[in-house]
DNA sequence: GTCTATATTCAGATAGAC
DNA sequence: GTCTATCTGAATATAGAC
């Protein structure tokens, strides 16, 4: 693996550690197992690094809001954005934390964070709508979008809230199932016991991946 | 106003706005329109002032934890809750949002934080409880920690949410609206207009203190 | 209690040898 | 491309006069 994309992986994993502003480059360097004058012959500033990371992202992003429902396969489908999404979340958790600290003015995070959000929660809607067509999920058409959006801030900070509560083990899994309590009274037992299985699936697999 | 009130009330304010990191004392001099000296005549460190503000923060959770339903009234006393509730979200924002940046251990939050989130979550589930008692909410008891769980991240969040998507005006009424979708349908009449109205009262008032 | 001047520390960044 | 040595600037904190 080249210099570059180490210190790329290494600075994401103990940004999202110990958090953007309080990883040095000294301390960064020592993870990468490099000195540190060799840092700035790839990146200039601290900041075209994060620039790099967030140009990264900005590529998991978007390949994530392409994630439509299938007709074929409404509850498939909806799971597989699930796991894109929370996978998504955990690996730029610091990203989604830290923008007070490292400013509002990181390319191409800045200019598109709102439009991201609009569209995440515009999918969730979207897959929700699918499991309704399929009739899979009992939901009056008049309240899907208070569902997506209550569900959006569930995953959004689900991660958060579970550190925050001194449980963070398997939060990825808890975050799921929290957000799967707002409907699944009203979804197919069916269904609900696939997307139960699937959220164990993700979570064993995001647990492994830490 | 005795200095030393001032300065941990404009600290507070600048930190909510800028960030904790990002506030330098001499800029936090500045804002109260003393000498930086002076600063540290009143507080030993900024971490020193930290801790102050932190103080005052458990004092006012402490109070908002006190807040339980009335039997008399169980409407009211849940809104009087949502009220305290969101103005110590928004007064004491930063200390919701930075603590990666300040670090973790600043008493007395550090060890109490987890404690007053569970308290929360468990004031929130026995307002809702009471609601069901007085049959203006129609909700199962086996899925009421669920929803209050929900309640919980939707309002602890909230702030953060729409200030994301780039619409931070009138946050605090949005945030109890999004909260009060997670169950309206399920609700009284009456009694969710008497919310809503309260909610746009909340909403109004906290708009004007900002 | 408040001020001005100064000291300390350290993270971010540069220079130049290898 | 990688290293060591060094610089700079900014932020926190101290000293001591008023």
């Amino acid at each position: 693996m080249k210099t570059r994309d180490r210190i790329v992986l290494t600075a994401r994993q103990v940004f999202n550690r110990d958090g953007y502003g309080a990883v040095t480059t000294a301390s960064l360097a020592e993870a990468c197992g490099i000195a540190e004058g060799n840092l700035w012959y790839h990146f200039k500033t601290k900041r075209d690094l994060l620039g790099a990371i967030a140009e990264e992202f900005a590529e998991r992003v978007k390949a994530r809001l392409a994630l439509r429902p299938s007709p074929d396969d409404p509850l498939g489908s909806y799971c597989v954005m699930l796991g894109a999404l929370m996978q998504e979340l955990r690996d730029y958790r610091f990203l989604y934390r830290d923008q007070q600290h490292y400013g509002e003015h990181v390319e191409p995070i800045a200019s598109n964070v709102a439009s991201w959000l609009v569209q995440t929660t515009d999918r969730i809607e979207a897959h929700l709508r699918s499991l309704v067509e399929a009739r899979l999920l009992d939901w009056p058409a008049s309240r899907l979008h208070d569902l997506a959006v209550n569900a959006t801030i569930i995953m959004r900070y689900g991660l958060e809230h579970y550190t925050e509560l001194g449980q963070p083990q398997g939060g990825v899994r808890k975050t799921l199932l929290q957000q799967l309590s707002l409907f699944e009274d009203r979804l197919d037992a069916d269904a609900a016991a696939e997307i139960r299985t699937e959220v164990d699936r993700i979570g064993e697999e995001m647990r492994a991946a830490a």
